[in-house]
DNA sequence: TCCTATATAGACCATATGGTTTATATCTTT
DNA sequence: AAAGATATAAACCATATGGTCTATATAGGA
């Protein structure tokens, strides 16, 4: 595809290192399929900026002071422009990277990197593509897998052990239920159409099986132990 | 760096259909760096040739019945064996790929691929670096931001509307967080070394601030809004 | 049919919890 | 210096909660 005979793309560029801003300009510039519609040395001016051009990509850095880069990526896509954001950055910080990629950047290119693969990274986003860097991309996935590794490690331990929510009959489970509403025994009496001293009874026989002593700890234990998955309530 | 001199690597081949499992490895024959040190056409079987093979990468189709890609690379993970998964999958299923990466698997390659790109993907893995065709790589990136855009969401939700928990000063909120244990008020009360009386007073404040009533619904609503991120352990 | 598990419910009692009010002592801020 | 927020603590009281024991009805399994 010829892109004599497209349009040019809208770039913007932000980074607070003027002498970069200048010479990413110009490299884009003589390419001459880009068309840098503005720079800007912070996000606040930048994000203004963004909002009057509706540029297609946004390099953004991510060393930046004061709002820094992760919160610029968050405001653009608060903005509802169209505008896809390509991370940049000095460093290769695998926690960096993950992060950016995590809140919606489009790519993220390191500012040592040879301007022919800036050129291509920025092709890439406005594609509709993810573009990352082979090495970036490794280090990616190590933090990703990472990440998950301790949480599969919990949760499979949480598993294997076991688990006195099993033994609880039918009844016992739906005023435990009530109870991790925070409904007092008057309530759950109500609710369930039988005296006080039955729902006692239950409690009672639900704290015997949980092996705790009192109506906080069974809770507790309920939601740590998958009794409730989703988001409990308070009843109010 | 030259193959001949080293050791050939030790590869294993899991896939329910024996056609390809003989394709692969007449092609890893071939190319003579690789040792084809078995196959196998159901997990069950490939984790004990694993056991007793050691080898250094495993081949594992993800699309096989009953036990399926995805929890064998899990029971792969649990065997403490320095074996390395390379995913093998008949589509580019961005669900798929993106589990399987999370549970470990260091690549993840299409059987439609050409045999030069598989070769590459297991020296690549061999290498301790992570494998995914750039094609992939997208998938499983949009699928990544996808999943957390809505987390995002959800937080920024959660985040604006009004937590009563940073009304709290410092030691209601070392109360609050014993009550989140489980502990009684005299608890507390030693614990802080403070009266069991100043104990009341202060969960009565907390109880005033969360508009709350008791101390299981102040629990709740800690555990609801972020008192404690981490797992809420049960004093006992 | 007998046994066991389950759901129901009462009595009795000790203690924990929650509501309210009042009172100091600090410390910070105006 | 005065005002406000915070941490401390006591007195008093009503009620909720938890512990233990006993008892009945019913359903399902051995």
């Amino acid at each position: 595809m010829r892109r004599e005979f497209k349009k040019k793309s809208k770039v913007l560029l932000i980074d607070d290192n003027y002498e970069h801003l200048a010479g990413i300009r110009e490299l884009l510039n003589l390419e001459g399929t880009f068309d840098v519609v503005g720079i800007a040395t912070n996000v606040s001016v930048g994000l203004n900026l963004i909002k009057k051009y509706q540029p297609d990509v946004v390099l953004l850095d991510m060393n930046m002071p004061e709002r820094d880069g992760l919160q610029g990526i968050l405001e653009i896509s608060k903005l509802d422009v169209d505008t896809k954001v390509l991370a940049l950055s000095g460093y290769d910080d695998a926690d960096l990277i993950f992060r950016a990629m995590k809140i919606g950047a489009k790519g993220y290119v390191l500012k040592t990197m040879a301007s022919a693969q800036l050129i291509y990274a920025i092709e890439e986003v406005l594609n509709g593509k993810i573009y990352l860097p082979l090495a970036l991309s490794s280090r990616f996935f190590e933090y990703f897998q990472q990440t998950f590794r301790e949480e599969t490690a919990a949760k499979e331990t949480a598993e294997e052990e076991e688990n006195l929510l099993n033994y609880l009959t039918q009844r016992e489970e739906e005023v435990l239920e009530l109870l991790t509403q925070g409904i007092t025994y008057k309530g759950v009496a109500n609710k369930l159409f039988i005296s006080e001293t039955t729902v006692k009874t239950h409690v009672n026989n639900i704290f015997q099986k949980l092996q705790v002593n009192d109506r906080t700890q069974a809770v507790l234990y309920a939601i740590n132990n998958g009794f409730l998955t989703k988001k409990v309530k308070i009843a109010v």
